[in-house]
DNA sequence: TTGTACGCGTTATCAA
DNA sequence: TTGATAACGCGTACAA
């Protein structure tokens, strides 16, 4: 069913049925009413597709994450779509891995598809051949990355400060008397690199610096576990563990329960992003409120501004809070 | 850059660049060459919108679920992202909630972005309001339910026989030596109710129907905990509990745990659909493996088959496997 | 081997 | 108030 089937039941042109559908002014009432009554009985639906064609505007928008069953990814996925919806916009949503090839691939995709605008979830983005990419092919786009930031001139970043946050996690366990605060994590993305940096500078606030300890684990899921293992036999006076991520501390809790240690009273435990694993964890487990759904609206206004033309500040910066539970 | 301006900077018509992308024959090997680098170095990559227009074809597929945060939609719908792409269809994927008007709005999305299939995700589609808006609007192309079923010659639905695996349930719990075995569910979806039919006939089988205990709660999260609370109230004698969702497990142990209840010694407990809470919990829960890739996969197939003008049947069973953890 | 002409479904411009 | 026509980017039958 097409506006010419439709014009053609109607004993009209085809441009007066265009008028009708996006309600523009000149058209007999009497008309207008005649082909309402048609468009309605034949459920007729004008093709999105070929009116981005002439209109130059798809109303597409691609979203590019690593895997879409990660959680913090979905939860501010799930944002955006939403929001991008509201203002007319359709989200092709891709997982593109954790390759920049993957990455790249992704990317050609929403570029056939004539994509308005892109929108990359996760630090994983930052890397030099997804910039190279962009660089060549969607310079006439405006692309908003979620927790990163890239030197482009339609690149928008939207952070969350894991540094102050790290920090404060910090300074919640000292002030609950802990003085030996480890940090496990896997280390090697970005983002895992600005948690130790808040870890430091938290130690150094307190002049714990030299007590400093760092145990590395891999990506896999025991890795809270047999971290939090090593780490006591290695530092068996620790009374406070930071784990970069709320998995890890769920291992580490493990580890800690099995051992009969007494979590908080013995030893502190601390996660990180709010993950639904911390609520469900017995003790539930602290850990840094990562502002994923603000993250989210914040990077689909950004882009839906930028895509009208209003110009934003190519770099904010949201603040993670605690969110304190049994395990501090 | 389209391939006219491709065409004007070879010296040849824009019907033998359209020639050399497709990988047409009938083009001299020098032509084809010279025209292959000027591809390249304009980094052309068609317009899959226009291509879809003439083509008919769009190489979209809509993919529907309620909410893209939950991990038993978003581990199915990777799945279905992924294997699609393999063969070069493009998903949009929408929140459509859980209300069926929102079901519907998300449905004509679909419907003028000419998508070529859809899959929807979860047992929530499977209601009146979207059936007619399906009957009335997407007669023409496949639809494949996943955990549902809708008698429309166009639609597929790929079931997991949760029956089976709540009365599978019923009889592990009944092996390690449980006789009073409780049904802790939020009742409404279609889905509550097979797993509610599973637990009644896995009593049946050892003459326990009498026995029967359902404590009905909300959907809110804290709802295995009261649950727990309220069913060892009235029923103190209980040994076992079987939850209709992991996370309701969750809650129920942590009931326990802070009764000093042991598990499983005293009252052995088990979740359903397999989700990231039942390993991370201490002690660890027994689940169902609801096979959620192994549904997606299967619905991704099916409709790529369909697409192709294979018809498959209607109706496709899985059957869900006890994941046996430290709960029971 | 290559080019011309047309059509896909829509909107926009201009003329009637 | 309405209609004819061109254009969007592409693929394809047919002619050259």
């Amino acid at each position: 069913m097409t506006i010419y089937d439709i014009a053609e039941k109607a004993g009209v042109s085809a441009s007066t049925v265009s008028r009708i559908i996006n309600n523009k002014p000149g058209v007999k009432a009497e008309t207008r009413e005649k082909i309402k009554k048609l468009l309605e009985e034949y459920n007729y639906t004008p093709d999105e597709n070929a009116r981005g064609l002439v209109k130059k505007a798809t109303k597409l928008i691609g979203i590019l994450l690593a895997d879409i069953r990660n959680d913090h990814h979905s939860a501010l996925a799930y944002v955006v779509e939403r929001k991008l919806r509201e203002y007319g916009y359709c989200s092709i949503i891709l997982n593109a891995g954790y390759e920049p090839e993957m990455m790249v691939e992704s990317i050609q995709v929403l570029e056939q598809r004539k994509v308005e605008g892109i929108i990359l979830v996760g630090s994983t983005f930052q890397n030099a051949v997804v910039e190279k990419k962009l660089k060549e092919s969607m310079l006439n786009i405006p692309v908003v990355l979620a927790n990163g930031h890239l030197d482009l001139p339609n690149v928008y970043g939207i952070l969350v400060d894991e540094i102050s946050g790290v920090r404060q996690l910090v300074e919640l366990l000292y002030a609950k008397g802990k003085r030996n605060i480890a940090f496990i994590a896997s280390l090697g993305t970005l983002s895992s690199y600005r948690k130790l940096q808040g870890y430091e500078e938290g130690l150094k606030k307190y002049n714990l610096l030299e007590q400093k300890v760092i145990i590395e684990v891999g990506m896999e899921k025991e890795a809270g576990y047999t971290g939090c293992k090593k780490l006591l036999e290695r530092y068996p006076y620790i009374d406070g563990i930071i784990c970069a991520e709320d998995l890890m501390a769920v291992g580490a809790i493990r580890f800690l329960n099995e051992s009969n240690i007494k979590i908080p009273e013995q030893i502190a435990v601390s996660g990180i992003n709010n993950s639904i694993y911390g609520e469900s964890c017995y003790p539930s487990i602290t850990t840094l409120d990562n502002k994923m759904p603000e993250t989210g609206l914040m990077a689909a206004e950004t882009l839906i501004e930028s895509l009208n033309g209003i110009d934003r500040p190519h770099k904010i910066m949201l603040f993670p809070t605690i969110i304190e539970r049994e395990s501090t």
